[in-house]
DNA sequence: CTTCCACGGGAACACTGGGGTG
DNA sequence: CACCCCAGTGTTCCCGTGGAAG
């Protein structure tokens, strides 16, 4: 930088340094479906076993496919729905495979209007009485004779709103003259059928596929296989690949956070300028992973949300972790009438709690004292003072950054 | 055995953003 | 245009309940 012959050394230097060590980092990403699936040969089989009776013109089964999270459901059931389309063009029969993400079209009406948008019809995305999406839905797909496959992800999400959506989906087939249609369910709630509806439980569990959690061998099979697509020629230490297997295996098997970790070691070494990915590289990425989560979690959470949380920061940082309800909830009706926000019942408080729990950011647990009656104990799973920082950059809750809650002692209001 | 605090299920309500109809 | 219907969401109200300290 300081003269004018070490700036040009400098970059072209530079230059040389910025190789790209990404031939197509597409792969890595959780949405691209390989061709070639390792390790899950026998769950293909028997999909697709169940599946073929399309191709013969009868209604395949429905199917509930179990499994948590990274464990290749997606991937398989998407990878046999586009090979049944393709063989039933060869053999003329006319099939049709729907994915769904019920965690993104989680109510029935707009998984109904979804549906009949696949068949070209103009539904609006509220306002019309849900048994009129439904007819319009079934109108649509039976005016041709077909096999329609409807692949639900996530339908657990689906249930608490209300079962009645599976319970006519199960049924439809009776309704319908030309058309045929099974389900295929993903959840990777073990428990979910427990709470169904019996006469849906029976009938979308008619098979079932179950996809075990992938051990870290596996998912070092699995890494090998895309980072030979990801990755220009051995830019990888030796060594990245079994580590980022290992941490994925200590998350109960799951192949998507070791996808994810390998793409963001790339790209932590790429902006390194490093022309290999190095161990380093995994260690800081299964950090900024996680940290990154939570903080775009914090970010988005709603003000109210953010309000609990923060009393229980402000509150965790001076009684050394443990709080409950009761102090919590006086912290927080204090914030609200200090900047001006609506004060939500004790009820609600205890709901958004219960979610920060679900978030991982806090951790609550009931807890029973005896004489002095029962609370949720409550605290902190994440580093107070970056929290801190992220919930302090909402416009609305920075009046509050200088707020210290009064000692615990009395507080009546 | 009583007593206490808050958990958590369920009903009911308010409100939003969109219909269709006279 | 006014008006009512519809699904969905967030909230309040009411209340039965758990369970160990006292």
């Amino acid at each position: 930088m300081d003269n004018e012959t070490t700036t040009i050394k400098g970059i072209f230097a530079d230059m040389l340094k910025i190789v790209n060590i990404f031939e197509n980092r597409e792969v890595l990403r959780s949405t691209y479906t390989p061709d070639y699936l390792p390790h899950r040969s026998e769950q293909v089989k028997a999909l697709a076993t169940v599946l073929v009776s399309a191709l013969r013109g009868e209604t395949p089964s429905n199917v509930l496919i179990y499994g948590k999270t990274g464990t290749g459901k997606t991937a398989v059931a998407k990878h046999v729905g586009q090979e049944l389309e393709r063989t039933g063009e060869l053999y003329g029969v006319s099939s049709v495979v729907i994915y769904i993400n019920c965690e993104v079209v989680d109510t029935q009406y707009r998984l109904l209007a979804s549906l009949a948008r696949h068949f070209e019809k103009e539904i609006p995305m509220t306002g019309w009485p849900t048994d009129q999406v439904y007819t319009e839905f079934k109108n649509a797909l039976d005016s041709s004779r077909r096999i329609a496959i409807i692949i639900l992800d996530e339908v657990d999400k689906l249930v608490d709103k209300g079962d009645d959506v599976l319970y006519n989906l199960t049924r439809i087939n009776a309704d319908l003259k030309k058309a045929k249609v099974s389900l295929i369910g993903i959840t990777n709630d073990l428990k979910f059928t427990e709470f169904l509806d019996p006469r849906v439980k029976s009938s979308l569990g008619e098979e079932e596929i179950i996809f075990p959690p992938y051990d870290a061998n596996q998912i070092r099979d699995i890494l090998q296989e895309r980072a030979k697509m990801a990755f220009k020629q051995a830019v990888l230490e030796e060594t990245v690949i079994p580590l980022c297997a290992a941490y994925a295996a200590q998350e109960h098997g799951d192949a998507r956070r070791a996808l994810d970790l390998l793409r963001v070691s790339g790209e932590l070494a790429e902006r390194a300028k490093a022309t290999r990915v190095l161990e380093e590289h995994v260690k800081q990425a299964q950090e900024k992973i996680e940290t990154d989560r939570i903080v775009e979690v914090v970010k988005t959470l709603p003000t109210q949300s953010k309000l609990v949380l923060l009393s229980a920061v402000l509150l965790g940082h001076q009684s050394d972790g443990n709080l409950t309800t009761g102090e919590a909830y006086n912290i927080y009706k204090q914030m609200c009438r200090m900047i001006g926000i609506d004060i939500l019942t004790q009820r609600r408080v205890t709901d958004l709690i219960s979610e920060l729990d679900m978030l991982g950011i806090l951790n609550a647990t009931i807890v029973s004292k005896g004489r002095y009656g029962r609370t949720k104990e409550i605290s902190l799973s994440v580093p107070t003072d970056s929290t801190r920082k992220v919930l302090f950059e909402d416009y609305r809750l920075k009046p509050l950054e200088g707020f210290i809650p009064p000692s615990q002692s009395k507080l009546y209001i």
